[in-house]
DNA sequence: CAAAACTTACTGACTCGTTTGTAAGTATGT
DNA sequence: ACATACTTACAAACGAGTCAGTAAGTTTTG
């Protein structure tokens, strides 16, 4: 299926950029952005994205090389984004950065199609050979790391402990599956008091260092109150 | 268009279908299952789903309609077989439906190709008009409150109470979240243990009522032991 | 019970729309 | 003059759905 390996026209090497065409190319990824989270990135067609940019298809392959290519640029384009981003904040490095993913849930309420976009293509990448498989497993894993610090800093736990890494994966996982819930239905979630009171509760429990018991003793009725217990569990 | 004299396949006349049929569509609905999931819905053919379960494409369609109602028939196929499921196990009621939970997402570890077209199909089913859309906000809705129900049980809380609503969202959304980050990366992450790891600690939380405190406190050393604190926040 | 009268379960060929990418030509700025 | 930034036109594929036809099963009827 794969054709033979042709050079690519005119993806990256620019040689002298006119004026106006930086701006032009913003205006095509964020055209991208919004088709490829209404549309997903297979059903997404490049006329709808070069439309929306004032253009033609061939003039966004022009500037991209190809569909693949610019979905690239666009996860790209949204990291620096993100960084420079909405409200001039930058690279949050310390323990300032728990507080901060609740600011930034809190923040995507006000830009569904980003979310959306990210939403749909994060999903979408583990299908067979998807050109954001690459980025979105790099991306996955560096914030796992970073939160992995950072929950070790505040806690004053190992970094490589394994409660640790699981906080840090859970706090990731609640944040994404916050998404499709709160886009199939926004009424229905509240983003930034879920992830709250998540984020809390793993802090408080990795920093004190004392285990909740697990919920199957509590369902056995051993730690009930009333401790009737119904039901011997099949296990 | 709808109701003309064509023989529509899941007809209530009065001829009976053949008997190796049922067996067929279930080979259908499978292949579908597998390709859904490793293609998407949108980029998945139904050649090749045909292929896989020994047929024309036009064979696929005589059975099901269109590509559309073969989606939501993998769809209601999936709730009915993960009911009569795995390792015979029912429809869970009482409160040991939490630690049915993390029995569940232990199970999928072997079924990464069901947890694929879960993931898959469910953050694209955010995209405009899609087909699975309505079944899948009807299914967030529904565990949402199964889970509150049991939840509120569990803990002794008000069904209704925001906590207990947020813990049911931030439950579905950890496991949700999880497989994606696991389809992109095995290694990376314990899906059972980090659910366990939220699940107890949240349950404990409502439980005993005592809310942890804000990470934004603990962030600005009002908590921490080194009272050290470098960055104002902007907020 | 068996032939006629259907129905079901397909196949193969085709239509028609959509889509990515290419090629060649035109305008524009430096 | 010469890249750059496009456009129009086209190529080649692909994919869903239609249609007519065929083989086999099922029901009806005499």
């Amino acid at each position: 299926m794969a054709s033979r390996n042709r050079s690519v026209p005119a993806a990256d090497r620019v040689a002298k950029p006119q004026a106006r065409t930086a701006a032009k190319r913003v205006k095509i990824l964020e055209a991208a952005m919004t088709v490829f989270g209404t549309r997903g990135y297979n059903n997404a067609a490049l006329a709808e994205i070069a439309e929306q940019a004032g253009m033609t298809h061939a003039g966004v392959l022009h500037h991209f090389g190809s569909k693949e290519g610019l979905l690239v640029a666009v996860l790209k384009y949204r990291d620096g984004e993100a960084m420079a981003g909405v409200a001039g904040r930058e690279q949050v490095e310390g323990p300032a950065f728990l507080p901060h993913l609740t600011d930034t849930v809190r923040d995507n309420i006000k830009r569904p199609g980003v979310v959306q976009t990210y939403a749909v293509l994060s999903a979408e990448s583990v299908t067979d050979g998807h050109p954001a498989q690459e980025y979105f497993r790099g991306r996955m894993a560096g914030l796992r790391i970073k939160l992995q610090r950072v929950i070790g800093m505040t806690t004053g736990r190992e970094v490589e402990d394994d409660d640790v890494r699981d906080a840090a994966s859970a706090l990731i996982a609640v944040m994404d599956g916050l998404q499709v819930q709160w886009l199939l239905d926004p009424q229905a979630v509240d983003m930034p008091r879920t992830l709250a009171l998540v984020l809390d509760e793993l802090i408080e429990r990795l920093a004190t260092n004392e285990p909740a018991p697990p919920v199957s003793a509590r369902v056995d009725g051993v730690l009930s109150v009333g401790a009737a217990q119904d039901e011997p569990q099949a296990s």
